[in-house]
This record gives C-alpha cells, structure tokens and sequence, in this order.
DNA sequence: AACTGATACTTGACACGTAAACTAAATGGG
DNA sequence: CCCATTTAGTTTACGTGTCAAGTATCAGTT
C-alpha cells in the first residue's frame, strides 16, 4: 500500500525540482538495489554480475564468439573486458584462442566448467526474475518496458 | 515510434523467459546509459557521479554531516565512503574534521570551492534531467516511479 | 610492395564496489 | 567503575569502470 518515497529513502527533506529530476534517481537507485541482489546470488559461484553476464552470452551465442561482440551484447558496457574474460579463463569457464581466419580476434567458448556454474545458478536467479512478477501486474510489466525503451531512446548508447 | 528492444540491443534472438526477467535487463541496461551520461557531464569538473552525489547531499543538509550519515543518503551505497570523502577533501572541494561531542565520527562539510562546482555543473545536469520531460508525458512519470517503488519494496535495501 | 587507415584487442593508471578485518570511542549493564 | 557490545570509521585486497595510449593485424589504395 505505502509506495516507497525516494524521498525518504535518500531522507531528504527539499523535493525535487522536478518529476523527471525524481525518475532519475529512483531509476538509479533502484537499478543498483537490483544489481546488488543479482551480485549476492552470483557470488555463491565466487562471480561478479559481469562475468556472469559473459557466460550467459557465450552460452546464448552456441559459438565461440570474439572479444568485442561480447562486449557489445553485454548489459553494461564493458571497458575492460580483456580483463574480465582473463579473469574466466584462469577459472576454467571459458576458453579463447586466436583464430587463423582473422588473427587480430581471440574467441571466446565457455567450458562444460562453465556451463555447469550457470546450471547451477540457473534456480535462484530464476527465483530473483520471478520475484518481481509477484508485485507487478502484466499491464505494469508492459508499461514500464515501454517506458524504460523511450528513456534509452533518449540516453542511446555511445 | 519504433520502440528500443532489449532483444536487438543486445544482439539476443531467443526471448526472454518472462517479462520480468526482461524488465530486470531493460531497467539494467537503461540506468547504466543514464549513469554514463551523468558521468559524462560531471567529468568536466573531473568529478565522478558519487562524488557528484556527495557534494549534493552536503549542500541539500546545509550543516556538517558525518561520514555514515553521508552513506546512508548515497543513491548508490557508496562502501568506500572513507576514500571518495579523502578524494574530495584533497581537491579542497570538503572538509572534514572530528567533532568533539562523539570523537568517533568525522563532520564533513561543502567548502565554498565545492558549491562553486556544483553551481557550474547545475545547467547541463537540469538539461540531462529535462531532456527526459521531452519524451515522457507526466502520467508516465507517475507510473514510472509507482512501478520503481513497488521493485524497490521487493528489492530492500540491506 | 609500401602506405594509410581502420579494427581488435591489450595495457596502464586511477577511482570505485565489495567484503572482511581492524581500531577507537561510545553505550549499556552489572 | 569495569566489561561486553555496539557504533563510526579506516584499511586492505581484489575485481571492475573508465579513459588513454600502445600493439598487432587486416583492408584498401597507389
């Protein structure tokens, strides 16, 4: 019943200049609550949001795919990448190998090591999506992915 | 128009599982777009976006606040409070200094250098706020912050 | 074949996110 | 007053975000 106030929640006083001021930050902070939650669960398997991240598009992709398409498809753009999948392959998740085909590219494969961490992360995570169904109806899901896309609309990336 | 998918965005073909694993991503992905964009902006002032949020809150409290209360009101829990507040005091923007009443906390406080920066920053920050009125109509702002509180009260803080 | 420009990373430097271990000071009993 | 607990803050260690600079390779031109 009692909407949670961003006001109260950050406990300031002053209201904002405007609405749009507000959804900023409330889309901030809620995004960061959210990613705080999926960091919890990933680390049960000693990962970061972002090296999960990776393992789901290599699995997703079904091909070894090069350094920088993974970057692109990632959630959050990663700079460092090349760190991020060292950090993998010491884990034996995935592997990366240069290709005869265009020597400049490394790609990148998860192991069947891999693979199985996402298997086992697969039930919690799903539990996290799901949580969210409980509070919102089927209009609001529709309403807030329609908004969201204007917002990227206006803060494209790059 | 055309609104932004997830899916083309990030180069997926196969659907989401559920919409609310599609509204995890989506509100993911565009918060990350809107903090690279408030980075962009404070960058000019070689500011960072929580440093940006420190000097924020010191000025909205308009008293010396000490280093947990800062913490608290962080849009993004800032766990390295200790080093961003140093940060700021070394380019002279805070000071910090024990009180006597509770000798364990640390008030810190906006000097006249900090309210200078945020005075120079405060027209492209409105901009960035106001760029999104543009796009929205108010009963979705309503509806935006509604549906964010509803996943903030499934996603608490702590 | 040599040159130019673009592409695919890689590396380095600095700030931050996070958790855990630690110090110092206040607080609440007994 | 002493001791256990709590609170406020600091420090350390590791991974990541970000930008800038560098290297190797490819593609197209001449």
């Amino acid at each position: 019943m009692s909407r949670t106030s961003i006001l109260e929640e950050i406990k300031q006083t002053r209201p904002f200049r405007t609405k749009s001021q507000e959804a900023t930050v409330a889309l901030l902070r809620t995004a960061h609550l959210l990613r705080r939650r999926v960091d919890a669960i990933v680390a049960a398997a000693d990962l970061t949001h972002q090296q999960y991240n990776v393992l789901r598009i290599l699995r997703g992709a079904g091909a070894p795919l090069p350094t920088m398409e993974i970057s692109d498809r990632m959630i959050e753009t990663a700079c460092g990448i090349t760190r991020l999948l060292a950090t993998l392959e010491q884990k034996g998740l995935i592997r990366r190998e240069q290709w005869a085909g265009d020597r400049r590219q490394v790609l990148c494969q998860i192991t069947p090591a891999g693979l199985r961490v996402l298997d086992r992360l697969a039930p919690p995570m799903n539990e996290l999506d799901d949580a969210l169904t409980a509070g919102l109806t089927q209009a609001q899901f529709d309403s807030l992915l329609d908004i969201l896309g204007q917002i990227r609309l206006i803060h494209p990336a790059e």
